[in-house]
DNA sequence: TTGATATAGTTGACGATGTGAACGATGTAG
DNA sequence: CTACATCGTTCACATCGTCAACTATATCAA
């Protein structure tokens, strides 16, 4: 439980230092807050030019690397539900970037490719991106770049595990507790 | 005005190298990804005990922080438009966590503190989250970390910069493209 | 003083998003 | 053939993000 923490917080009395922490120097508040102001560069470089929403522009890009992809798979790189991809792809479909054909091995899904201007815009908003990227990341060494992006990795990686055991923990404690309550 | 740009790709042949990439690569594309899935944590730990929204949960932990703030800054230091924050903190008034009083130096704003439910709920959930973080960056050392959140921070500011520019650029060039396209 | 302008907070409106459930069509196991 | 699971679509509803009034107050200038 506690060795986790131990390494970093060699005083004994650590957790009184930790509870003295602000809501600042949480990580998980330091990410949604990076995270949210990169959305919007995103979409202030996207939109405009290229007239898709971050969603699209994500749906697009995913497709891009997965080649070729039935919608549910689609869904689950894009951390959407397969509902909203379907509305997602419709419109990408309607404006020509996407297009669907039928699965010979199975009747009910459908595959998806990015069409010739697909692949063009994909490129594009690619190096655009590098570009947004390269901004954000102005002030890192080379070196401490590849150490970020590798940490982001290793830790979406932990918190894939801790996500599904929390899931997995709520789903039945939440039984227990409609009842209870 | 240009000028902010074009100090970073200095290589013209960079681009090519880089568009290679898959948007798997891209630093926003992975920063997008983890957050969604820390949200999504947090609303798993947070919600079902404490009855708060992740918003809720934001506002309050600022509010711990700021100690005494206007409603404003409040928003600002949460990522919220003062309108959001506005409903946001009815809410958290209704429910006893936030109290109001008048500012004495100008009548048109208002001080919100945490009251005494206010402060006892934000130190438990500092301590879950501080839990969750722990799991989420059990695969780093503490070594890593410490630069992880260095990195984002640095991140963070260079980012804030870029974001001011863009706006401005876009707002300058939105009028003109409404009339050209 | 008065009047123009700026700011703080509230509220209303509308589109975008997230989430769950239902549905028809197709596949699969018994 | 009968159940049951899965795929994609669509509907419904709640939440969220964004902008535009609107009030009350503050500020500054004529």
């Amino acid at each position: 439980m506690t060795g986790l923490g131990n390494g970093a917080d060699e005083t004994d009395n650590a957790a009184q230092m930790i509870a003295a922490h602000d809501a600042r120097d949480l990580f998980s508040f330091q990410l949604q807050r990076l995270a949210s102001l990169s959305s919007r560069i995103a979409f202030l470089s996207i939109a405009p030019r290229y007239k898709l929403t971050v969603r699209e522009w994500r749906a697009l890009a995913v497709l891009d690397y997965l080649k070729e992809a039935p919608l549910q798979l689609l869904a689950n790189h894009s951390g959407l539900l397969k509902s909203q991809m379907s509305r997602v792809v419709s419109g990408l479909i309607d404006r020509g970037l996407i297009s669907r054909s039928e699965n010979p091995e199975d009747g009910r899904s459908i595959l998806l490719r990015l069409t010739v201007e697909g692949r063009d815009i994909v490129a594009k908003i690619l190096a655009d991106s590098e570009h947004r990227n390269e901004m954000m990341l102005a002030s890192l060494s080379p070196d401490d770049r590849a150490r970020l992006q590798a940490s982001l990795q290793a830790v979406f990686k932990s918190s894939i595990a801790f996500y599904d055991q929390l899931r997995a923990e709520v789903a039945a404690a939440g039984g227990d507790l409609d009842e209870r309550e």
